[in-house]
DNA sequence: GGATATTAGTTTCATATGAAACTAAATCCA
DNA sequence: TGGATTTAGTTTCATATGAAACTAATATCC
């Protein structure tokens, strides 16, 4: 198969040479880590709050009651991050944590009255962060954004080691 | 100022909700941290690099002599990222650091012979993940691609605590 | 000239990360 | 039934990170 060109090194000169700073896995890293320092300022901040801790609560703020796998398959976080985020959310009294009888293995987890408090707080502000970033762009632009991001996830899940997957750097 | 609404909760019943799935600077975290995983494992298991070193590596070899400094400006990571990446680079024999006669606080990066190599190796080999993650798009869609991530870098950081800026990890 | 403030870069320290090993509870299957 | 395997989640351990403190050299100001 014959690979795309990437149209930023049109320029004969740019052929085969690498500028770090046209090069897309670099730009999504320093984007990426830009805007996560951004919103993570207002979690740690106002909530006290590590953004695994974030992804958990807006996962179980969202769905109801969730195990940790559930989590996992929600989250791209392993289960190493998500036990240790659960940990810290249950001790903060955010998430109560109840052995599922079915199957003792599992934890089913639930935000609790002062979890749900939080969750209605912080979703309108990182809505709101996103609503600035976003509103740097055309309606159109935005559109795009969202085909873009969806189309590079997916090819880039193929190209990973396991699949799609997070994790704590980049280029 | 009016926000305009991000256009993927126009649906009346998602308005004010957070779909974390959906939420932008959570797939551009996951977007990335994906790409960057494809990536490092090349550096990494090929050339025992790791990322803040290719990063240097992509500098030096393409600008010639610069300090850890001028690194900093061109990398966006901080000083300790790059003076650990260096440390790393030169105790490798692949950077060598000569001490500015006329500053003797800078210290003047070069590829050495065996970095030359490696970077020329290195190049091909980035240039064609990156195409290969472009491929999945059409050109007019990575012409957008490239628009779309300088405004939001612009934007991103206007919204960021000191400016743009790297960190480990994401939302 | 010489005290003071800056700047380049390194080290320290506390925290975050994830691979791999581990524990406990189900499930498989003979 | 009961041993072997799988699954849910936790702990260990080695590494990466960055804020803040530090060192050394230069620039500034009187």
């Amino acid at each position: 198969m014959k690979l795309n060109p990437s149209p930023f090194k049109e320029t004969p000169e740019e052929a085969g040479s690498l500028i770090l700073e046209r090069f897309v896995p670099y730009r999504l890293s320093v984007l990426s880590n830009t805007v996560s320092r951004a919103i993570a300022r207002i979690y740690a901040e106002r909530f006290d709050l590590t953004i695994p801790e974030w992804r958990v609560m807006a996962q179980v703020g969202r769905h109801g009651r969730l195990t940790a796998s559930d989590i996992i398959g929600l989250t791209a976080m392993d289960k190493v991050r998500v036990s240790r985020a659960v940990a810290r959310l249950t001790a903060a009294g955010r998430v109560e944590a109840t052995s599922d009888a079915a199957d003792r293995r599992r934890q089913v987890l639930a935000l609790t009255a002062a979890g749900r408090r939080i969750y209605r707080e912080i979703v309108p502000l990182a809505l709101e962060r996103e609503a600035r970033l976003l509103d740097a762009l055309e309606p159109k632009e935005c559109q795009a954004l969202d085909r873009l991001l969806a189309k590079l996830q997916a090819r880039a899940s193929t190209l990973a080691p396991h699949g799609e997957g997070e994790l704590a750097e980049p280029d």
